[in-house]
DNA sequence: GTCTATAGTATGATAGAC
DNA sequence: GTCTATCATACTATAGAC
């Protein structure tokens, strides 16, 4: 597996990033974290936000390599809704720790009002506009944009709570309450 | 309204740390907006964390009088549930720039590792408790607790939305579905 | 209680040798 | 590409005069 400094660079920034945030994460951490001087780090990215950048366009790529997978590995678009869903106990462990990746640095760089908010939030733009398209095939019609917002809500409040309360039984719960609502919800429907 | 240089000092650090975060806020950011010295400041508080441990307890004490007022306002259980799920609209200003201020907070600390999270996390225990209190005066039983963080993780996931999507329709369309389940809810329940 | 002055540290960022 | 200085700045925090 041969990788680049860069990269190196890059995988210890969204790392650290996501486990302390962007503000809290300094050049020198994520220098000391990939094991090169400070300066050496320079040389590839000039300034903090070049690095944050770099970080949303990584997290980008690996959410639409995401989408696609589940896509793939899914065929109806209910079992892709609940991939979707079933994230919240695949990475359970990591958002009781540390909260969504998402929704964390969402949240951080809005307070900053960060030049690269706007980027940040295409991460949630991506997961919105792939489940809409889910609830589009299961033939929502003009409901499946609002559907699709309320199955990300609905996930971005379990993370939350779930880093705050950090109780794996109530994440269960409330995946399980998703999922049969779905259920009904596609029961009810007219496609199916 | 007279009110303490201390008061003040409080006063102000609970804005600048909801609007731009805990760790964005600065002394010099605190001490400019109350219009006083650095030096005086630190007469006040003498570390950082200090300052925050006031600013939550502030916060828990008015989150108590705002949860007691909710009570003495609505007769019903129903009605108290409803006057929660209600901060969303009438917040929903602020909300929508800044996301909630006990979610970002929480966030935040959780990610700094920051000692005072587990008081912060209190903030989401007194809004747990009190929902769970209104569930089981429903008649709702051994559910309450559940239903309570079922209630406190839909609205954290508006919250969030909303601060990224910034779209009041959106909030609007939540809150109806949440009034909605709460009704539904409670029609069918055996206390009703 | 309030101020000015200042210390010590960490940070983002640069220059220049190898 | 990588390193060792080094700079300027902002920050938390302290000391001491008024």
């Amino acid at each position: 597996m041969p990788s680049t400094t860069r990269e190196r660079i890059v995988d210890a920034a969204d790392q650290l990033i996501y486990e302390h945030g962007f503000e809290h994460t300094s050049f020198a951490q994520i220098a000391d974290s990939v094991g090169i001087s400070r300066g050496n780090f320079y040389h590839h990215f000039r300034t903090k936000n070049d690095i944050l950048d770099a970080v949303i366009e990584r997290r980008l790529d690996r959410t639409r390599d995401m989408l696609g997978a589940w896509k793939a590995d899914n065929d109806t678009p209910l079992g892709r809704i609940r991939a979707f869903v079933h994230i919240l106990i695949d990475n359970r462990a990591l958002i009781e720790r540390y909260g969504c990746p998402v929704g964390t640095l969402c949240a951080e760089l809005g307070k900053l009002a960060h030049p690269a908010r706007g980027r940040a939030n295409e991460l949630f733009v991506l997961f919105q506009r792939w489940l809409r398209r889910q609830f589009t095939e299961l033939g929502c019609g003009d409901e499946a944009g609002p559907l699709a917002m309320h199955v990300l809500a609905r996930s971005q409040g379990v993370s939350t709570l779930a880093s705050t309360f950090q109780d794996e039984a109530f994440v269960r719960r409330e995946v399980d309450d998703l999922e049969n609502w779905l259920l009904q919800f596609s029961a009810n429907n007219p496609v199916h």
